[in-house]
DNA sequence: TTGCCTATTGAAAACGATTAACTTTTCGTG
DNA sequence: CACGAAAAGTTAATCGTTTTCAATAGGCAA
């Protein structure tokens, strides 16, 4: 039924050995030889069986980027890095979303303890630390964007921590003194290091780290919007408002702008990741932007070299941002 | 080094072709058997070797979806579809990007000529029709989202035509008579099927085809700010503007917004494909909703059936889509 | 002619699973 | 107690490659 390298051979009047030398392209095969397989190969329209291939060397040159969804198009840079760091080497790179399920996250690594891929990256992890720590050890596993605390494991993200800070500070430098924060009630690590570089900003300031300034919701607009009015509504409100995703702060601003606060005048906001929106949405955003396509870039190239050399590199590398300012700061 | 189904069977004491019916769950095996070789599974961390597997099934049960990039979240329900169907028949689905290149939209598909995976869904073909159709007779391959002139292939779409027609004659409803349209340069199959609906619906509303009306750019805000621009400053701009996508539109809304131009009043939006997007932006935008979880579940059913029953279905199945109104038309 | 070296080549052994074909055990029945 | 069918288990073939190892052929020096 199937066209194999033995069919290739036949009509080739060569061994299967010469098509797979000629295939390739190794040294010590004759031109004539090479002549009639690419000839057969063509004439049969051949392809080779990866599966075949694949286990015969142990490897697949395919690596696995575990996502949550493609939803927050903001994955897309990141990818488009490992991409390109990928395929300069001759590996592929093949994407699955967990949809936040750590089972379905296990279930995907399967692929990697299976032999289906060579390496895995983890984009969100839901499983905790300790597991993931026990699998690295084991097996070709990277994460990138987020870290966890007491995990062994080659990293590359940014130092979140320092980033709130930063956000944080240039909105006090700007002379406000009450700022909100809107985050997520599951927490992910970076949201937290993301709070905690907002609290520690507060308190280098000598301001205290008042809790009702703080609203705990999901990552969609919906929430920013909510989380808007609830500090809104506050017998203090918030001069200034920062949200650990743009999602959020665009459901803020909508909120605001529905209301007749004024953004970048009465109320600040500053977000976090600089997706596209953030620019489009009037007024534009000011937010944090995390070198993406380099993350991406930097964790598949660590992770190849981990695959080829067997001596395993589980550090931390820690990228930098960078903040942007729009309207939505008054800049 | 690897530890395979040998060693399961020597701790196991049984043969590998026990283990083998154990973890396949075949009949034929005693409940001490079972028990001896999970808990040498257990004990040895064991892990079936996908590649020799696969290699003996001739089955990878995976399934690849080509998509352009991960940057339109657009995707993101159809492949939820996708994966939906897919799980619920024990296959998975893995992504790749394509990044608008068609050389690299067939090195893909060479994992599915090579057999690393059982089928293929292409969300965004760059490669010709005539290619395409050649392939998807020999390969397990169907297309989702776009259709293809002349290509004998599965296909799971809507009428883009028909929405078009829809969606301008809504506004043609509203009384509007100088229509215009936003659209793509480089040419989609549903971008010149959304265009002829729009033309349709002018022809059949007796009102002329002006081509200064249409503008040609690219998939961007940015070219919809443009296309907004170049519009309004015609002599006789128009009273309405209807695009291929809610990107484009939200663009075109922003000039309007940014030059005093009241949308949904002097001028109406319609976009396309209801992104998240199109009801976060002030004002939301009225636009036209593909089923797309519906249609990669269809996709993915479809085509698990093909490569079920080696009886090609190469139908095209067209689903309904729906007009969405909200501020930018003045509802 | 002989012997040696090198460049090609092919036969066969992996790789790790599934499964067809065969053998041994178990157990009920006459 | 003997027989035979059904159940349980084993052996070995197989999937399609790559690759080791041995073999062959040809060239060249002695």
């Amino acid at each position: 039924m199937n066209i194999t390298i033995k069919d290739v051979a036949k009509a080739a009047n060569v061994s299967v050995a010469t098509v797979s030398r000629v295939l390739n392209k190794k040294t010590n095969v004759s031109d004539e030889a090479v002549q009639a397989v690419n000839k057969a190969v063509e004439e049969l329209g051949y392809n080779p069986n990866f599966l075949g291939r694949d286990l015969r060397k142990s490897e697949t040159k395919r690596i696995l980027a575990i996502i949550a969804s493609t939803e927050q198009s903001f994955y897309s840079e990141v990818l488009r890095g490992m991409q390109d760091a990928a395929y300069m080497q001759g590996y592929d790179v093949l994407i699955a979303t967990t949809r936040d399920d750590p089972d379905h996250e296990m279930h995907l690594l399967g692929m990697l303890f299976s032999k289906a891929v060579d390496g895995a990256v983890l984009l969100a992890p839901k499983l905790d630390s300790g597991t993931i720590s026990e699998l690295a050890k084991k097996y070709q596993l990277a994460m990138c964007l987020e870290r966890l605390d007491d995990c062994e494991i080659l990293c590359v993200t940014i130092d979140n921590e320092r980033a709130g800070y930063d956000a944080t500070n240039y909105l006090l430098g700007k002379g406000r003194k009450r700022i909100g924060l809107l985050t997520t009630e599951v927490r992910s690590q970076s949201s937290v290091d993301r709070e905690n570089g907002y609290k520690r900003a507060l308190r280098d300031a000598g301001l205290p780290v008042d809790e009702d300034l703080i609203f705990y919701g999901g990552y969609d607009v919906e929430s920013g919007t909510r989380g808007c009015k609830a500090l809104m509504s506050l017998p203090k409100p918030p001069d200034a408002i920062f949200s650990i995703s743009d999602t959020i702060s665009i459901g803020a601003m909508t909120y605001a702008l529905q209301n007749g606060i004024k953004v970048g005048k009465d109320v600040l906001f500053f977000g976090f990741d600089n997706i596209a929106y953030s620019h489009m949405f009037i007024p534009h955003l000011s937010t944090v932007e995390q070198p993406c396509y380099l993350q991406g870039k930097a964790v598949i190239e660590k992770l190849i070299h981990n695959i080829k050399s067997e001596e395993k590199d589980t550090g931390t590398y820690k990228l930098p941002h960078r903040l942007i300012l729009r309207e939505s700061t008054g800049d």
